[in-house]
DNA sequence: CTGGATCCCTCACGATACTG
DNA sequence: CAGTATCGTGAGGGATCCAG
């Protein structure tokens, strides 16, 4: 029983058939950064309630774009991973979340940060023109989550968890945000090189859309 | 009243916020291409029910990511264009279209075809490297509709409606797909230089993703 | 004829409870 | 831990109707 069809022979319908279902993308999101099992899914989309995991999870295995699979002994558990065809989804979704980063404001009353999120933001936003032959690892920590990128070559690399040796860690809460639209806050605390920060702020600035900062009630 | 929230702080979240609803990247395809009336838009999404058009458009409008506009007498008749920040997905959707089309095997029975779909899809399935320094422009016949392909110094322009002065004109039906992925196919008839038709069928080529043929149930 | 608004029905989603 | 079962609600689907 696949997905609701548009109708069209078309490329874009096909693929809004097979992931464009209410929480299909975050989903894929939350396993862009490797196999997860149902509970780590349910809590990176803390909102999500269980059975439509459950049914995003068959319908993306049916349509090719995730995989189930059983680990070997002694655990036993399931986890679910992205197929090969899956994970070209990457690009087009780290650019759908560069693209609503720039008009996102500052977080709404109950809205959680998960780990996946910030990792898919910061390769969403990365300016590469503006790294320039910069190499850096930066750790980042928000709250009680932690990612890490390493900047290198005008190429980035993020990946969830703590840094080995970070030149930079940034503690801060979501007014981070704030700095890389231009404005500032006195909530975050450096360690190590502060001069990287300046940097960081550069090669992460979000260029914020006009009138989309906060309210969108007419 | 905007969409239903996701609760995450996410550019991915939000911007499937603002365009992730049932048909919004569909209504959006068929912007980009130009300004639209909402008959046209009707015409183009044949499936799309009137009440959910205008649902979409609304809520687009709200987004930041639809304008809508009266157009100078005397016809002062109302166009939906995209603004500059919904043109800013052009890049997402064809990568998305690209995607969707690898694994989207023969149209179903009852499947339509619009213009911007084909515009979308050959955007979406262009690979550039096989291109080279070709110079040519191909105009597409599949039914009753029509658009051109202008392929030059590696890159491409593709626009609704019959060409000035193509090089070659491809009159087809869906078939033309099976061509693209490898296959064959005795429907197409060919005006021009014929040569040209295998630097389409390598310029476009779809790499089909395996088990995706047709049926999707197991 | 365009540009929608309204009505009704159905099913997907959302919340919660429960099971192997 | 990894889901299934149940059930209420509201968004989507389809048809019709109405104003400019």
């Amino acid at each position: 029983m696949p997905a609701r069809n548009y109708g069209e022979y078309c490329g874009l319908a096909h693929a809004l058939e097979l992931v464009g279902e209410r929480w299909g993308m975050l989903v894929i999101r939350e396993l862009l950064t490797g196999p997860k099992r149902f509970t780590d899914l349910s809590r990176g989309l803390h909102r999500i309630p269980s059975n439509v995991l459950s049914a995003r999870l068959k319908e993306l295995e049916q349509h090719g774009v995730v995989e189930r699979r059983i680990l070997p002994r002694p655990s036993g558990s399931v986890v679910y991973a992205l197929t090969d065809y899956g994970r070209e989804l990457d690009e087009v979704l780290i650019k759908l979340a560069g693209w609503g980063a720039r008009s996102a404001g500052e977080p709404r009353e109950g809205d959680a940060v998960s780990v996946t999120a910030l990792v898919l933001g910061l390769r969403g936003i990365f300016r590469p023109e503006a790294a320039g032959d910069l190499q850096a690892t930066y750790e980042l920590r928000i709250g009680d989550i932690v990612a890490h990128a390493r900047v290198a070559g005008g190429e980035l690399e993020v990946s969830e968890g703590p840094a080995a040796d970070p030149d930079l860690t940034i503690e801060a809460d979501t007014s981070l945000r704030r700095v890389l639209t231009g404005g500032h806050s006195d909530t975050i605390a450096l360690t190590g090189d502060p001069a990287l920060f300046e940097r960081f702020a550069e090669i992460f600035r979000i260029e914020q859309v006009p009138g989309t900062a906060v309210s969108e009630e007419a």
